[in-house]
DNA sequence: CCATTACTTGACCGACCGGTCATCTAACGC
DNA sequence: GCGTTAGATGACCGGTCGGTCAAGTAATGG
């Protein structure tokens, strides 16, 4: 354990080295692509040499298991946390974190000029099919956003607000809707395909099967 | 025009020099990304010389745009015509069309150890960030995916066997669902997401707005 | 004060990238 | 038969890729 003045010394927030290189990248691979992106471009953008890079990071491959983390954590404490724990209705929850994602995106097209998408799902149909390690991680962090789907639409149920249903699978198809409109979204640069399609993951269900 | 004969000798379907290529980076494209394959190995899987794959197509780029055509065509007459053009009931061919959908992922998955996802999907969210040409045909093909359910909406709306809705905005929906399903079952690589969640698209539903 | 460790520097590596080109071959139109 | 042209060949280009490394500096712990 160090003590607050070494904390402050070695790792004032963004001027640390580490996490200065983990957001240039993740501003990087979210904005265009893992293959696209290069170690050198990265260590440019983050101002620190190639050597310094290969010091925290064993490999690229490394470095987007990080990134992924990092995101996850800031979803997790971000957007998904204010979506869906609130005080709010269940039902309504749902277009809290449609609304939420839209701002995103929306925020994000008007600075940079073209809409990022999702970064999970930006790598997950890019890599895939050739990371089996990175794709059991993307599936992770896919399983935690579909069991807070899957709380929301429990708690619905439980309370009558909605039939019984089989809320495991509704949560999974919510889950793959929001990833297809904001891949549609992001296919047309439009962020108000997510506001116009949105609404209706609330019409998503499937049955018990019995 | 050219007679049968000479049809046969320059262009017997497949041994033909350009068709090869296409066929060859169709296959990688899909199955990896578009960064991830070179042209090289694409040469070498088509078994031609780099000089020659230039005398067909300009560039890489190019060539991309080449494959998504062919893919978009033998989409339309296959697998969509099947699905859209049948004398089913028009909610039916929806079912239909998931079943296409499974069947083909499962094939590749079965032959290739990794769920290839759809192609189209792919190269949106790989490239659309970073070409808007490409991100433009895309989007025809999307529009032109979307038109089919379009017209099987109207034509179930018209039947009565559905109430009246925004057939437009549900069918972008519907597309979505799709992309979004296929994604999810990719990053699983279980194709069997896709049996399990796409049903449910029937339950889409974005109500005309007033 | 010294040894150790954390971090930084920038040159360097072989491999591969997309793309070019001069040269050759073979088929076609006339 | 002959000129033209479509197609095939493979060496070659500069640039970038992910990654390595030996050497240096600065902060820390004892």
């Amino acid at each position: 354990m160090t003590d607050r003045s070494s904390i402050m010394q070695s790792m004032s927030p963004d001027t640390d080295t580490r996490s200065r290189i983990l957001s240039t990248a993740r501003e990087m691979f979210h904005g265009r692509s893992y293959a696209d992106v290069g170690i050198q471009e990265i260590c440019d953008g983050a101002r620190v040499q190639k050597g310094s890079f290969y010091h925290f990071f064993p490999s690229k491959h490394d470095l987007a298991m990080a990134v992924i983390d990092n995101m996850a954590d800031e979803w997790a404490h971000g957007f998904v946390a204010e979506s869906f724990d609130q005080n709010l209705p269940p039902v309504e929850r749902l277009d809290y974190m449609i609304d939420a994602a839209y701002y995103w995106q929306k925020a994000a097209t008007d600075i940079e000029g073209r809409m990022p998408g999702c970064l999970f799902g930006n790598l997950a149909l890019e890599m895939s099919t050739r990371d089996d390690v990175m794709r059991a991680k993307l599936n992770a962090v896919f399983d935690k956003a579909m069991g807070k789907f899957r709380a929301t639409l429990d708690e619905a149920v439980q309370g009558g607000t909605l039939a019984a249903m089989d809320t495991e699978a509704t949560a999974t198809a919510m889950l793959a809707y929001l990833e297809g409109i904001i891949l549609l979204a992001k296919t047309r640069n439009d962020p108000d395909v997510i506001l116009i399609l949105g609404p209706a993951i609330k019409t998503l269900r499937i049955e018990l099967s019995h």
